[in-house]
DNA sequence: CCTGATTGTGCACACGTGTGCATTCAACGA
DNA sequence: TCGTTGAATGCACACGTGTGCACAATCAGG
């Protein structure tokens, strides 16, 4: 009665404290464990009695489907690959708080991965292929595009954030960085500051990147007046710390000290500022207006009041989800570049 | 020579682009599976030639162990669960980079369950036990004690951090919670301020309640010399905004306004500051002290400065996966409870 | 009562691996 | 040459689940 073939040679004594399976299920409720296994899935061909029975006795048993054996026969597994690097960035952080989240309420499980140490990058990323996820979404520069391949030729999805170019058969998704540094140019335009800056790490992100050439374009007329003057700065990090080092740097007097610096993210404005305030007693937005991009949670912080451009986590960590549910689900849906708008928020440093 | 038992019907004619397993290798190295995974687990009863070879045709393949197929077999996997309640804690972010990357090194896996949702909460835990994870640890102070019952009873190792109260079973680590407290009250009471104040969230939180307790029975002696006064304050939420809306509160003026406040944690404060430099003109220490807890990467900045009492994110991320591997090893600790020191950092808010 | 359609369940296989036990083989001492 | 030993490897089973297919049961219509 209890179906499948029995096993040889042990009468069922095994460990005492086993965990409860589909077959004990089964056994309990008198029916096959193939029944149990489409009651647990809400299989649409089950009579509503017996589906109400075993699940009754499912849940009296304490049985909980195994995701493991289950990812095993599918294949495939409910995990979503989450590459990182490190938790350090503000924005990414509050990106991956609502990504976490909205994972979650999808019925699926985020498995990061921290691809922060160069080398162990590589085996890292395969080490998602090993787990059979079912998507990868990364939001980290660092790993080479090519990677995404991989997994491509695996059939699992992949979506890049706020990440350079373009992959066959992936998403890129993007919050409207050219628009953001456009709308930073205007600003400082307007305020009648003359000598402005472009503040980004050394080498550059392609976010930053983006955010720099739109920022430049922009204000090329008024360069080529010569109302104004440009220049370009670098930091060691793209964070606080550089910020900061950078500002003790370039703020330290001079005639042609700039007076106005847009920053490729709030991170690096928040210690841009702080020097510029507290080592070097300049006002601000007084004696340097500074303008960020991300509008990160510090920056409505009464100590900040950063003015900046607003790209939402949110939204980003939506769209983002609803791609990748969408190409798990089979859709085929092309590769493309997908762009969320971004807001100027005034505050007070300009 | 292939070994095992062949599939019956089908001549070898499923999908093209099928992934590659061990019996792959098996046949291209002319070795069993058997050898293969020996191989592959660095097993020394394999010869050296042996397993050289197998490893070269497993690197040339490009074949990867299935990690899921193994954590089926083996009935555990290399996950660790981490419970969090979201991604907004600064200390706790911290806490969770270390541990991420500590994690990984060891050869784990994190997988992330959020416990935000209080209702999801419950099926979230009980997921990761359908993950097969080889442990857990439990960062947020939301799920109550007994989740961690479930866990133990099925043999897995659970670590509790900045938690209340003692598992049976499993290990709890703290930061020295007590001396943070009273660190705190001696620098204020040799600060010369006098109406001293303790700012925790409504309700309190084990960590919180602890260091307020430790703070109030290192100044009672003075307080019942009358010479200084005391006053429990507490906010609506435990970060910046919690801690700035009390300030508005509490610092609007008045005889019996406190002129240092100790905060249960960092974050509190800085809100705390804010209101108190920004929106009440108030100076930071002249008239207002404030110390904080934890020592979060913003308490350094240049904006706020904040003297506070600190924890190393690096070392308890250190202990919970040394304890974790111990236990998952099969090491029988009994139930601990772990405390880490504190240290005492001066910097400009007292 | 027979036929065909519909609905609900069970059987048996497959997923890819780890491991206890048996087996093979070479080496070695008597 | 034979028996013994130790090393190296193969065989077969088990892990717990999903699902195609076959089969039983019920029912409607003639």
């Amino acid at each position: 009665m209890s179906g499948d073939r029995q096993k040889p040679g042990n009468g069922a004594k095994k460990k005492a404290h086993q965990v409860v399976t589909s077959a004990d299920v089964a056994r309990e409720a008198g029916v096959s464990r193939s029944t149990v296994s489409r009651c647990m899935a809400d299989d649409e061909r089950i009579s509503e009695a017996t589906r109400k029975r075993v699940q009754e006795t499912a849940a009296q048993l304490g049985y909980h489907v195994n995701k493991i054996a289950s990812s095993m026969n599918r294949r495939k597994s409910d995990l979503i690959g989450l590459v990182t690097s490190g938790l350090t960035d503000p924005f990414r952080i509050e990106f991956l708080d609502c990504l976490i989240s909205q994972i979650q309420q999808s019925g699926y499980r985020p498995l990061v991965i921290d691809v922060s140490d160069p080398d162990q990058m590589g085996i890292s990323m395969l080490n998602l292929l090993q787990y059979q996820v079912a998507g990868v979404v990364v939001t980290s520069g660092s790993p080479s595009p090519e990677v995404g391949t991989h997994y491509l030729k695996r059939n699992v999805p992949v979506v890049l954030v706020n990440r350079a170019g373009r992959l066959e058969g992936a998403d890129v998704i993007n919050c409207d960085n050219v628009h953001g540094g456009e709308l930073a140019a205007d600003m400082l335009l307007k305020s009648g500051k003359k000598r402005l800056g472009f503040l980004n790490v050394r080498g550059g992100t392609y976010s930053g990147n983006v955010r720099g050439e739109a920022f430049v374009s922009r204000i090329a007329p008024r360069l080529a007046d010569g109302e104004i003057s440009f220049t370009s700065l670098v930091c060691d990090s793209a964070d606080y710390d550089g910020g900061f080092h950078a500002g003790l740097k370039y703020l330290a007097g001079g005639e042609s000290t700039p007076d106005a610096i847009f920053c490729a993210k709030d991170h690096i404005a928040l210690g841009l500022m702080d020097a510029a305030r507290f080592e070097l007693g300049l006002k601000v937005p007084g004696d340097l207006a500074v303008i960020g991009f991300d509008d990160i949670a510090a920056a409505r912080q009464g100590a900040y009041q950063l003015t900046t451009v607003r790209q939402r986590a949110d939204q980003l960590a939506e769209m983002t989800v609803e791609r990748l549910r969408r190409r798990i689900g089979g859709d085929e849906l092309g590769d493309e570049r997908l762009v969320l708008p971004v807001e100027f928020i005034r505050r007070q440093t300009v």
